[in-house]
DNA sequence: TATAATGACTGGTAATAACCACTCATGACC
DNA sequence: GGTCATGAGTGGTTATTACCAGTCATTATA
């Protein structure tokens, strides 16, 4: 049951509570929910309230609806939920894998042009940089080179990069509140450097993925590139 | 000005309305949006309409508010508008450049079993196959399969399938509404067929993407599996 | 002067009410 | 029997009103 005098919104109960009884299969695929209208008298609120919860359900593919006829469960996904913004350990986390991290160099360092285009700040100003080699269950999967603008987590690399991701240090530790990704992703062949850390012989297929996240205000709070074993690693998005 | 008598709805033009302002920069970065209540005033309209138009921006990243503060406008995207959803064609177009197909093979078979699963439909039911070589302004990019159930779209062969876009078709002929798409993406190394079509040497390394496309009410619509050359594409997403 | 209380203002949540276009089964009519 | 009007029900849009917690400058107090 919904509880009014909770500190989490109405809305948020109703949307949590529905989508556990869909996800957890008490409702099949193409089954009628209840109108909205109906909701409201169940759970005592307003439509308002219902039509949110409702609607942030429909943002998610779980439900879609059809003016003059009702609300229906969507067909379930096959795999795993996404957590709409996630990091390499994160990621690794989902599918049952132990990320760790060695880090192979860590400075601040004055920004070149194209860094500071991409990052968002004047050229010369100081950047973190963060150079990993990613293992998954301690095999190497990827290169990963991050570059951050200091005055944003100024003291990050006080911070434990060996284990804890970084994400968590950024949303935890500096309240900076990560909401959007752009990511281009190519491929090439590998080079000398990359079969080495990678362990490859030649020839062989490197993914590139080349990561800006971004802050709620638009601004850029890293730029990731990333140079993964083509044979052992698929990226996932969805859209 | 804001037409009450027009079919789109108020908080539709709202939020047009401002996108342009934003995107247009006659607002800068950071700027301090009027209160929520000054815009219930300047366009004579409610606060349940102008939070659903400041909402679905916010979605957008294009603004973003803090409360007992205010709205602010976010640093503009540093590239162009992606849409949420799209096809070759589309992306293409969106890139400047002219996208055009060489079917070839189209056929109706029956499902084996991992595509009746990736499909969603029973194993031995019709599904359409549509094997594509695909070309910018001339130049093979990409080799792509996909398959279709034959029950969503009986008579998409009878389409031109080599300049028209397939989502258009699948929107426009069958009312068919795309909500969402799952892709996997690899990168390997290129086998013969893949050189010879996309006139590469060896060894060269090519991304391949297997996306699956959803309609609004989760069913899947098509899996495309796509073969890009690795030195003439990038792949660009956003979470 | 430094501190604390005040109050105006912000976005976030929620209830109530009304109308619209659309769907669909029911029943009246030809 | 087939057609058409009716009406109940559905999601979509919008207005009005109210309260909350957070921010911040102003004001009163020690």
């Amino acid at each position: 049951m919904l509880d009014k005098d909770s500190a989490v919104p109405l809305h948020t109960q109703l949307r949590n509570l529905l989508r556990q009884q869909i996800l957890g299969d008490e409702l099949a695929a193409h089954e009628q929910l209840p109108s909205e209208r109906e909701f409201c008298e169940r759970h005592g609120v307003s439509r308002i309230t219902v039509r949110r919860a409702l609607g942030e359900l429909q943002n998610e593919g779980l439900i879609y609806t059809s003016v003059g006829k009702g609300t229906y469960v969507a067909v379930p996904r096959l795999n795993e939920e996404l957590q709409p913004l996630s990091s390499f350990t994160e990621d690794m986390r989902r599918r049952g894998m132990t990320a760790s991290s060695r880090v192979l160099e860590k400075a601040v360092l004055p920004a070149d042009d194209g860094l500071a285009t991409r990052l968002g700040v004047p050229a010369g100003s100081a950047v973190i940089k963060l150079y990993r080699l990613r293992l998954t269950d301690g095999i190497p999967i990827a290169i990963q080179t991050t570059w951050l603008p200091h005055h944003a987590c100024p003291t990050l690399l006080h911070h434990d990069l060996e284990t804890r991701s970084l994400f968590d240090i950024l949303r935890q530790e500096y309240g900076l509140r990560l909401a959007r990704g752009e990511t281009n992703i190519g491929a090439a062949l590998a080079g000398p450097d990359e079969l080495r850390l990678l362990e490859l012989h030649p020839p062989a297929a490197v993914l590139i993925s080349e990561q800006t996240t971004f802050l709620d205000n638009g601004e850029v709070i890293e730029f990731v590139r990333s140079v993964f074993r083509g044979d052992r690693y698929t990226l996932h998005t969805r859209m």
